[in-house]
DNA sequence: ATCGATGCAAACTCTTTGCATAGCA
DNA sequence: TGCTATGCAAAGAGTTTGCATCGAT
């Protein structure tokens, strides 16, 4: 996911393409991490002031809904980066908020489940302090 | 964990074993699956009224810090089920909550994590409808 | 000009906390 | 008796929503 096909995506859909979600687009494209809707809103307050939490909240919904962001629960908080087009589980430093991609799936190693136990999803996430954070 | 050894726990603690927490050690014990403060209120307000949702909270606070539950974010809400003696993961009925163990854990198979990354923690949990659920 | 986007304030959910009272040890 | 446990009410954090206005198409 980028800039430009997540507006793109927007004005397909018949959403219109306005300053503030070319803003939060930007944002999400220039921040490779998990960002809470408070989390963008401080960003915004820094760079370009004038967009409400109230409309974060309400776009990252949207971003949500269309495909653009995908949501990850870290301590009760919601989190959001862009979507990345194949299956894969994150290494998330808890400092910076930093993801990267870890490279293999637990499911597919998952061959003794139940029988009549049908799976829906799973979540595989590994937490820890990158290189950065924990050197410093 | 079972309902003796939890409230042996708070004994030892110097906390007061009062009727109130006996039924909610009860209420673990009876459910072996993974349960909000609110359904463990609700479960209350059918067998046995008169514990307000406060001290439900209280004391499964309380509970979890003494190491007699273990807690898991389920869609925003704690859930909670009587501590294992084993590190394992849980395969979750979004259902009824039935908890089943999951017997491998991925974090055994993950050779290949970026040097420098200091692992504090892991989740891997599967979701899906047990038998019961999905049969009927 | 239209209809969606936004800001403001209020509401909502889950959870925690202050204070006075009730109840275990 | 003494101190903890509890209920009530209020507060707090994160998030959502109603309504009037603003603004993109």
């Amino acid at each position: 996911m980028n800039r430009t096909t997540a507006l793109d995506m927007l004005a397909r859909k018949g959403y219109k393409i306005t300053g503030k979600r070319e803003t939060m687009a930007h944002i999400f494209w220039k921040n490779h991490r998990l960002l809470s809707a408070r989390a963008v809103h401080n960003i915004i307050k820094v760079d370009s002031p004038g967009i409400s939490l109230d409309t974060v909240y309400r776009n990252i919904r949207l971003f949500e809904e269309l495909g653009i962001l995908e949501a990850t629960e870290l301590n009760r908080e919601k989190h959001y980066c862009f979507t990345s087009s194949d299956h894969h589980h994150p290494l998330i430093c808890i400092d910076c908020g930093t993801v990267k991609k870890i490279e293999i799936c637990p499911m597919d190693h998952m061959l003794d489940l139940p029988k009549g136990f049908l799976v829906t999803g799973h979540k595989f996430e590994v937490y820890g302090h990158c290189s950065d954070c924990h050197s410093s």
